[in-house]
DNA sequence: AATATTAAATCATTAATTTGATTTTTTCAA
DNA sequence: TTGAAAAAATCAAATTAATGATTTAATATT
């Protein structure tokens, strides 16, 4: 059936619950069992829901009215897609790394395309790239202005690559730079599948202040190909989470940072 | 499980819609169901609800870009659509001209951008463009070698301009050069509305063997604000017809390729 | 007017979301 | 600690929304 003026059931209770609210400043969940005939479970995703939004603090047992009347919005959701969900999250970190005039460097990959549209509504940004699907990203984005670096396109990868990129890249100058990687270990270092890939992210990483290095977990300790550099040359990385106690005694010992998007574990916490 | 963060398969394919149409201006009803394999009746519920949320307007098989709240003129929408069939003679002509082993240039536009599609199954080419839309368009073509330039990428036309780009272009050379005009005229020649894309189209036209202009008869004896070269510049003109004597004469007085995609009329005839 | 094309309307099917019942885990108060 | 209450997690049923196939009406084009 078509929603009438986009009214739901669910939109109706939970506007029940907010007037409960207003009127008594707090509810119960058995209140809200009793009075809107629904059962404990949905009460609760009410209560979440609309905690979600700000609205309202939960409590022991029911809710009571936010009193700092500061309207934040939190809203981090949860999808189906795990890897999807670890790459955005990663890329959100990323993206929150990024302030008012940065300069920043994005290779090509699917975690630094999420970044690019993470930082699609940031203002006063350049973003470098040598993607050109990440270009067309920002391509409406106003407050970012995009440099490409030219060069031959590989097909189906969106990436610019060759002589022509890199005469580019050597005549411009990067703040932060992210780069998206395809395995990461102690000894070679960070690698990658495509050897012109490897070499523009070389040359992009030199041109660079910094240099993080952004992937999910299952790319550590995986090596490809190609080498782009050893980790030293790296400011730091972005990942979800990093079990690896060898690398994490490398990163400490060598004083790189490490920014993760999970709770930290025991292992990562002793460092 | 909740989306909201997460766009659904619906929104994708709407937001799919509209980069088309800001692409190329419209899009049909055809375009849309190849594109995102999806039944016809979707494709129009997509462009009713979008034209419901004021964003584009629908026409006879498809929809194009709502152009009324740039440019008052109610028959505005009816010229461009039939301008639109005109534009894809023309990039169909000048596609026609390009042999295997060519180097094509393309500058950016709606008919250079027609162009590209019409190459995108051409064998053993080279397409060197400074439109990042253009490059997009012609990603997953086999047959096709894609050299974008660099540079800084103008928000809202796709267009790179700038030192960066004109650095690449002073390395590479192109063959048969085909140029997106605003504007052409006997006496300034060939205008564009923007400067920056004035400069990278007049550098692109000295690395060029072969340079002609693309253009709709609306283009003729019009003269935008900034000047990319006389006409003795160009090997000759692509157009849908040419009504002017005056500029007939002088094609035919200088040698210079006049290529039509109407019937030619009397006056053309005579020359 | 006749034909072909496009649009609208209808309905069955499929996909997605919401919900309630159940089980497991966590938290709180003694 | 331990038991009771609350919260979270899980799963299947119910509801709702989205889609595609089909039919019917409208509209361009000749």
């Amino acid at each position: 059936m078509m929603s009438d003026q986009g009214i739901s059931k669910g939109e109706r209770r939970r506007a029940g619950i907010m007037t409960l609210l207003k009127q008594q400043g707090k509810v119960s969940i058995p209140e809200i069992i009793e009075r809107f005939e629904c059962s404990e479970a949905t009460a609760r995703r009410d209560l979440d829901l609309l905690e979600k939004q700000g609205n309202i603090i939960r409590t022991l047992g029911g809710a009571q009215l936010d009193t700092t009347l500061t309207s934040g919005e939190t809203s981090f959701n949860e999808k189906r897609n795990l890897l999807w969900l670890e790459k955005e999250a990663i890329a959100a970190k990323a993206a929150s790394m990024v302030e008012k005039g940065d300069i920043v460097g994005l290779t090509g990959g699917t975690t630094t395309f999420l970044i690019a549209r993470a930082l699609k509504f940031h203002n006063d940004i350049t973003v470098v790239t040598n993607a050109v699907n990440i270009a067309m990203e920002l391509a409406d984005s106003d407050g970012v202005q995009v440099v490409l670096t030219g060069g031959v396109m590989r097909n189906k990868s969106f990436e610019l690559c060759g002589p022509l990129a890199e005469s580019i890249v050597n005549n411009i100058h990067i703040g932060k730079m992210f780069m998206g990687i395809d395995g990461i270990s102690i000894d070679p270092g960070v690698t990658t599948f495509s050897e012109l890939e490897a070499q523009i992210a070389r040359l992009m990483l030199s041109r660079a202040s910094q240099c993080y290095a952004v992937f999910d977990h299952t790319k550590i300790d995986k090596i490809s190909l190609f080498a782009i550099a050893p980790l030293t040359e790296f400011k730091g990385f972005v990942t979800n989470r990093l079990e690896s106690p060898a690398m994490l005694d490398y990163i400490e010992k060598h004083r790189m940072e490490l920014h993760l998007t999970e709770p930290a574990t025991e292992a990562e916490k002793a460092h």
